[in-house]
DNA sequence: GGCAGATAGTACGACATCAAACTATTTGAT
DNA sequence: ATCAAATAGTTTGATGTCGTACTATCTGCC
């Protein structure tokens, strides 16, 4: 039983038990369902070699690619993430822990904190972004280029408008 | 700040932090990250007016469409809805409090059990899926039809020969 | 300047999940 | 027929998240 079979067999069955609906559209939601959750299965393997879990990574991406030398504020690691307060909280405590980040005062700002990356930290962001782009590289490339550009649009077309809040997404 | 735009943010500063990497694959995987994370709030909102979670609805679901009659054992509902079994006895656990399923002794094999369907959760399944068809197509609707194809072809190339495990997912 | 309201980050409680250990039962090899 | 191994489902313990409430600090209006 693979991905697509599991797929057919279940909106087959819904188009049988609920004649009345249209489910075509439901297919492909299903679809990258199934797609999201398998890469991310094997996104949070790779990144769990270096001691670390998806979420983490996200933390340490936000800062080695945002920041001037890798330093933010929680409020902006919060907002490019896409994390609840209290969950980046979290985070943050297990990455000083780790020793891949350091928090230190805002000086103009004493509500606030900056969140720096450790040598360690960036070190680790580095090698994660090296395999996970390789990975995602190496599965895109097998794919006929017209259709991953169409691909593409849909993905544009169903985000348009789409204004961001809460939800776990990495990278 | 909407969603394609933290995409293109996101993207362009690794491009600039890492020019020696290929970011164009990474690129598409954080929009379907998005586009999943984003309809997975819907469709929790949808379903949490009838009262229950996605992860409820989705043993619902799997009832509604596969059993004769909504039965099947717990271990055939948590193939088809990709849970371990211990979220599935509490999922289970819970939906009969709320009187949307029954469990009862399976005769021919004492070990196993037979989980049905009430009357009430026949009700929630339909009305939930009802809507749920109905939001997915009129998502899908306006969008432009060539390039959905295409889009259903990509998501079968990637699900090509991927053999399924645990991962939440939802329908 | 002073004070109401906004804002930054953290603490706490609740929740859903998984992995691993466990109990009860069935299967299959000899 | 027996018994080791496999299987079904539950229990337990740990994890990671969110929503809400809380503390500390800043901002802007008067």
């Amino acid at each position: 039983m693979d991905a697509n079979e599991l797929i057919d067999e279940t909106v087959s069955s819904w188009v049988e038990q609920r004649p009345d609906l249209d489910f075509e559209a439901m297919r492909v939601a299903l679809g990258i369902n199934v797609v999201t959750a398998q890469y991310a299965e094997i996104y949070g393997n790779l990144v769990k070699s270096l001691g670390i879990t998806l979420g983490e990574f996200d933390v340490l991406a936000t800062l080695r690619r945002n920041g001037k030398r890798g330093v933010l504020t929680p409020k902006e690691i919060a907002r490019v993430a896409m994390i609840s307060p209290s969950g980046l909280t979290n985070r943050l405590t297990r990455l000083e822990k780790m020793g891949h980040i350091e928090r230190q005062m805002d000086p103009t700002d004493r509500r606030s904190s900056l969140v720096r990356l450790t040598a360690k930290g960036a070190k680790t962001a580095d090698v994660a972004i090296e395999r996970l782009s390789e990975e995602m590289n190496a599965v895109f490339q097998r794919l006929n280029k017209r259709d991953l550009e169409a691909f593409a649009r849909v993905i544009e077309a169903l985000l348009e408008n789409v204004k961001l809040k809460m939800s776990k997404v990495s990278l």
